[in-house]
DNA sequence: CATTAATTTTGGCCATATACCAATTTTATG
DNA sequence: CATAAAATTGGTATATGGCCAAAATTAATG
């Protein structure tokens, strides 16, 4: 049984919270929002509706930080990006093309897909990308 | 120079595009809101909004068709669909699977990643979800 | 050929996702 | 505590995609 498909979040989402999973801890609206380059105004409203998903923890005028489960969650979502990219890495594609193509399809992509490509691969434990670590395939 | 960065049209429009391709000719309305399973007046409106950039020629009550530009445009996009899948499904996916996966991701994959990926495959004429023609690639 | 049926289009309206700006509120700092 | 900085709220905007009901057009049938 599959709890998570990998489709649940908006690119923009994703991006949140990849960039709360490698800051860690309480992160600061600003931070979110020169990274991903909007208004900070943006960053507040995205965050609010993450916070309904249950993946963040909003402290109003403090931050944001990843719940548990907004941590394993992105936990997937940083090994989905590592693992694409690390594919389209072996089609050709510099690390940065593919980091940055992956970027823009990764949220349309399936947590039955990655879990295939990532066994297809040998679970790899690097990609071009960052880390690769297995938890949610059950290889820690 | 790249005219085209495969970016260009939103995943539904891509899929009108596509199947505009695959029926060939003149195609009613009727016959496109029931493949995309939207109602009628949704493909009035995506069709005018398709007719506006070229790519298509409506003419209203009879029906729509590919422009010349439009018909190598869809080209592109069903050799993309067919490439990517085909490389999914080197990961363990059924073809089934891979082109499911592939329909959702598509549209946000850029021509250079796809010309890559084409030659690092070695320019396949066969993909899982059919036939794989090579014209954008300079190959007849 | 005229009426009816089927198809297509229009107009109105709605939802989601993203985004900015201006104004306000809260927190931090000197 | 006064002011600056950070964050939030409220308003508004765009793009995409969608539905329904009504009107227009074309097709079909007696």
């Amino acid at each position: 049984m599959q709890e998570i498909t990998g489709l649940e979040l908006s690119p923009k989402k994703v991006e949140y919270l990849k960039f709360l999973f490698k800051k860690g801890g309480l992160v600061r609206t600003t931070d979110i929002s020169s990274q991903l380059q909007v208004d900070p105004s943006t960053s507040t409203k995205t965050i609010a509706d993450l916070a309904g998903t249950g993946l963040v923890e909003h402290i109003p005028y403090r931050g944001v930080r990843l719940t548990e489960k907004g941590q394993l969650y992105a936990e997937f979502l940083v090994n989905r990006h590592n693992i694409l990219s690390l594919m389209l890495s072996h089609y050709g594609l510099s690390s940065e093309e593919a980091c940055a193509e992956t970027a823009r399809f990764e949220s349309f992509v399936s947590k039955a897909a990655v879990d295939k490509i990532c066994s297809s691969m040998g679970h790899p434990q690097t990609g071009v990308c960052g880390k690769i670590r297995h938890i949610s395939c059950g290889i820690p």
